[in-house]
RNA sequence: GGUCCCAUCGUCCAGAGGCCUAGGACGCCGGGUUCUCAGCCCGGUAACAGGGGUUCGAAUCCCCUUGGGACUGCCA
């Protein structure tokens, strides 16, 4: 016998941008659905009327698909379980919640309905990730006081509550597993209570830990970036973010830590998560996103580079791909973010930013002549080739007793403005000879 | 306060009673390669919260303590 299709979901409410938190969560059941081939339902659950926005449902959207986690069902992919949007399911609430009260189970209170808390039975529930958790009945809704408190269902106002609308929203949209954050394990027994009211059976449960900021408090503002968008906009890849995401909480049996969304999909397992609260340490993230910027096969990487130049106000249309590609191919491993790495090359494509942040200033104006003459050689070489450079320089240097790096600093300055930079001939060779020229004529090291 | 959850290097993970004098990764610190840096190579630093049990044997099971956290909203 076949087991029945998984069905997951993801149910943001719309009251803010896709946060890191969140997106651990939809990676999760995004990785849960790809890995058994079950469905990955995007749920809005924007019941509050005060801060939800179309706005940010849309936002929330196009983090999801910068991120690449792809639904099956959605507000905007209408499927047999819709609508997926709790303000358009009203009437179901309603009924449901009539039927609780015909068959004594809830009760109005003005415009509002209540659940009647059960006692004396145990609500048990045995989590995917945290194993089995039991709570007395009478516990599962209580005040500060302690007294039993009952369950909202329906608000004031005709919407329904989180607890009470995603018992109906989940069952009726044949969500066979809810995986959510930790945070979430609490209200589980008061969800659980109301599936039993109605007689269904819950779903399977899978908490997640908790993501907290290296301070170990739960994540917010002061953490600095929490949108998604954030981390596009500091150059993060969104591979990478997935990646970096996918081991907070889990990690494959393989034990590789660098690996693709797919080879992630492939590997997950939710009884694999682990149950400890994780802190999102962004030195690893750094390291994550330069090992995918170091895989990104050169046109990719150009293509993600490209808008990070333009930022910069750099000339990218003057120059034809080959070249920028080229570029980047020198560049290697340098950079940990594509905005680094658009960064610290940033010489290729104009020699502005070199004249601003470099002048020369430590040359010793006596040495200048030397130098000079060994530039003008080296510009007088018949081929302008990086080897043969450096073999001309070996040579000049060692023939005029001065360390080669002596005569390669300043050339990386010159060309550059930076210290560090790929091997200076190469670059050199790249830049090409008239541009070499001019830029080592700006700072008096060559003739016109 | 009540209910529930958690507890291995600074951080993320491995470890499902003997393979653990606890392993990997990030970070950090050395060394090597080198025109600089990144990279790469080599090496190092650093943890089972504490206390009781159970067992021939515990990081792994049980209990207590301590420390974190969540929930306790007609927010989700």
């Amino acid at each position: 016998m076949a087991s029945k299709k998984t069905r997951v979901r993801f149910a943001p409410s719309p009251t803010g941008a896709l946060h890191i938190g969140g997106a651990h969560t939809a990676l999760f059941n995004w990785l849960y659905a790809r890995h058994t081939g079950g469905s990955f339902v995007l749920r809005v659950e924007d019941t509050d009327r005060e801060r939800s926005t179309l706005e940010y449902e849309r936002t929330i959207m196009d983090g999801m698909m910068w991120l690449g986690l792809d639904w099956d069902e959605g507000p905007d992919k209408p499927g047999p379980f819709g609508p997926y949007r709790q303000s358009e399911r009203l009437d179901r609430y309603r009924e449901y919640a009539a039927q609780l009260v015909d068959q004594g189970l809830a009760y109005h209170d003005g415009e509002a309905i209540l659940f009647k808390v059960p006692s004396g039975h145990k609500v048990q529930f045995d989590d995917v990730v945290y194993g089995h958790i039991e709570v007395a009945s009478e516990h599962a809704s209580v005040t500060p006081e302690g007294t039993i408190k009952d369950i909202v269902l329906v608000k004031s106002d005709g919407m329904p509550t989180y607890n009470y609308a995603n018992v109906i929203d989940d069952y009726e949209m044949a969500i066979t597993c809810v995986i959510r954050g930790e945070d979430h394990i609490a209200n589980t027994p008061k969800q659980i209570l109301i599936y039993e009211a109605f007689g269904w059976e819950p779903p399977l449960f899978g908490h997640l830990p908790m993501i907290l900021g290296m301070d170990k408090k739960k994540l917010s503002k002061r953490h600095g970036a929490t949108s998604v968008f954030e981390y596009s906009d500091l150059g993060y890849l969104p591979d990478a973010v997935i990646n970096f995401l996918a081991l907070l909480g889990w990690s494959p049996r393989t034990g590789e830590e660098v690996f693709s969304r797919a080879e992630a999909a492939e590997l997950f397992e939710l009884d694999k998560v682990t149950k400890r609260a994780a802190v999102l340490d962004t030195d690893k993230l750094k390291f994550i996103n330069q090992e995918h910027l170091k895989r990104l096969d050169p046109a990719k990487r150009l293509e993600l580079i490209r808008p990070f130049w333009v930022q910069s106000g750099l000339p990218v249309s003057d120059f034809d791909d080959a070249y920028l590609a080229q570029a980047l191919e020198l560049m290697g491993g340098r950079g940990q973010t594509t905005q680094e790495l658009a960064d610290y090359s940033d010489y290729f494509l104009s020699f502005e930013p070199v004249k601003a942040r470099y002048d020369a200033a430590e040359i010793d104006p006596e040495r200048k002549p030397v130098l000079r003459a060994y530039y003008d050689a080296l510009l007088a070489q018949p081929s302008w080739t990086a080897p043969e450079m450096e073999a001309f320089s070996r040579a000049w240097s060692e023939a005029n007793g001065t360390p080669l790096k002596q005569i390669a600093m300043p050339l990386r300055m010159s060309l550059t403005g930076r210290k560090v930079s790929p091997g200076i001939f190469e670059v050199a060779e790249l830049l090409g000879r008239e541009e070499c020229r001019q830029r080592l004529a700006h700072y008096g090291l060559a003739s016109k």
